[in-house]
RNA sequence: GGGGGCGUAGCUCAGCAGGUUAGAGCGCUGCCCUGUCACGGCAGAGGUCGCGGGUUCGAGUCCCGUCGCUCCCGCCA
């Protein structure tokens, strides 16, 4: 294959070069023909002057559609007037790989469900690829970090036989001549492999939750970003690795795509300050009931409203974007959450907030059997179909601790999108299972 | 699951207190245009007004139902 992408023609001036990609728009004149051509790397006009009467070329031209994918062989040229980049091929062949049929359906500025509908052509716009390449530079930030911290990565079956934690609703599938659910969370194995001695591990892979979520930041299928540490002293461990990595990640991500992220998002990313604040729950109504918001009572956790009041509040007194609201009451965190020994009401547990929305829970987990069962008994948890996992803390399991991050949560504030189906390369939600 | 908003041309929308052949911009088709670059000009095609029912002399417009989309709440990442 010989293809010359678009970004290095400026230094092929003077020589022939063979541009394969999209059309993006045709200018048909008396005298001269214009093709504007685009590839994953930019933009290109090509030009050819009109024979009298029209050549093969001319009427190959004249009938190219918008969205067509062609290969096209010329001469790179300087030349002043070209306003693309002051440089234009000059057309020599042109071959139509695949033609676009006329009217392509959706437009820049149709609603997002329409696009969704046809997102292969939505995707081809350079500032939703943005999307794509920004994703791939976090996930590997992620991923330089954990490797030179000594994470080992697994991946957990998504298949499972019961429910890993109350909650959140689970799918249920055919599995043969009995019923399995999809997993809603990595939660119980990543505990597994604590149990198993693998020290700190870290899991990128689709979630499922059964909820008929109708908002801008659920979907039905996500890709979770699960972290367990092994050997904590309490949850701030988790929170003291969480932010330097996070902070790792967001400065990788705009050193890549800063300058992008803000030309086409209108979106400045700053690289957080470490150590983030950290509030607890109790003291974050407080402060929000003393600034004069209304705050949910004790034995509830903030809801939208309070967290986008609260994440405000933090902006305003530490200039910081990102808090951790601590220390949550047992009542509204799942058994297996550490509770606190000077007061068993409240669990060593934490939320991580970003410009008011939810990216992370996180906890330090009980690992004392003993004290596990306990509180699955005082939460009225059904033992027998999880019994595999309690298992896990019978022969020696290290204190340990993690959280879970939403990932596309992360892309949508780091690009200040309003949804996640936005950010989301297929949305899954309650009525869309397709494409 | 609860509440609000929306559904008119391929796309984005307008349609005043119900009134005669339902409009605009973009796109599309054709013709014209000596280098365009959001090219420009002229002409044209294209609409079961989401669907079903009702009120009315008359419904895109009012009422009921239904489907779809969307946002907020609940649930959470």
């Amino acid at each position: 294959m010989n293809r010359t992408l678009i970004e290095v023609l400026p230094s092929r001036v003077g020589e022939q070069a063979t541009v394969r990609g999209w059309v993006h728009t045709v200018r048909d004149q008396k005298r001269m023909q214009f093709v504007i051509v685009r590839d994953e790397t930019g933009l290109a006009q090509v030009v050819l002057p009109k024979q009298e009467p029209p050549s093969e070329l001319n009427e190959s031209v004249s009938a190219l559609t918008v969205e067509s994918a062609v290969t096209l062989m010329g001469t790179v040229v300087a030349d002043e007037r070209v306003k693309l980049g002051g440089l234009e091929i000059k057309l020599e062949s042109l071959v139509v790989d695949s033609p676009a049929e006329p009217e392509v359906p959706i437009a820049a500025d149709s609603a997002l469900d329409k696009r969704i509908d046809w997102r292969y052509l939505d995707l081809r716009r350079p500032d939703r690829r943005l999307i794509f390449e920004v994703q791939s530079t976090a996930e590997h930030a992620m991923r330089d970090f954990w490797r030179k911290e000594g994470f080992i990565e697994i991946h957990t079956p998504k298949f499972m036989g019961s429910a890993s934690e109350s909650g959140a609703e689970l799918f249920k599938v055919e599995y043969f001549e009995t019923q399995a659910y999809l997993a809603q969370s990595p939660q119980f194995y990543k505990q597994m492999a604590m149990a198993a001695g693998f020290g700190k591990v870290f899991e990128v892979g689709p979630v499922f939750r059964a909820n008929p979520s109708f908002t801008s930041r659920h979907d039905t299928e996500f890709t979770s970003v699960d972290v367990e540490l092994a050997w904590i002293e309490s949850h701030e461990d988790v929170m003291a690795f969480e932010e330097r990595w996070l902070a790792h990640v967001l400065a990788a991500v705009k050193e890549a795509h800063g300058q992008a992220i803000e030309e086409t998002f209108d979106t400045e990313l700053v690289v957080p300050r470490v150590p983030f604040p950290r509030v607890t729950l109790e003291d974050a109504k407080q402060m929000l009931r003393d600034a004069g918001h209304d705050a949910p009572g004790v034995g509830h956790d903030l809801d939208p409203p309070s967290e986008r009041a609260f994440s405000a509040l933090i902006k305003e007194r530490d200039g910081h974007e990102f808090t951790f609201v601590t220390d949550y009451p047992s009542t509204v965190r799942p058994f297996y959450h550490m509770r606190h020994p000077e007061d068993p009401t409240l669990t060593r547990s934490f939320d991580l907030l970003w410009r008011g929305i939810e990216l992370t829970t996180g906890a330090q987990r009980e690992h004392r059997s003993e004290q596990l069962l306990a509180q699955a008994a005082e939460k009225k948890v059904d033992i027998e179909p999880i019994q595999y996992y309690l298992n896990f803390f019978r022969y020696g399991a290290p204190p340990h601790g993690g959280f879970g991050f939403g990932l596309t949560r992360l892309l949508m504030q780091m690009l200040g999108q309003e949804n996640v189906r936005e950010v989301t390369f297929l949305y899954r939600g309650p009525h869309r299972l397709e494409p």
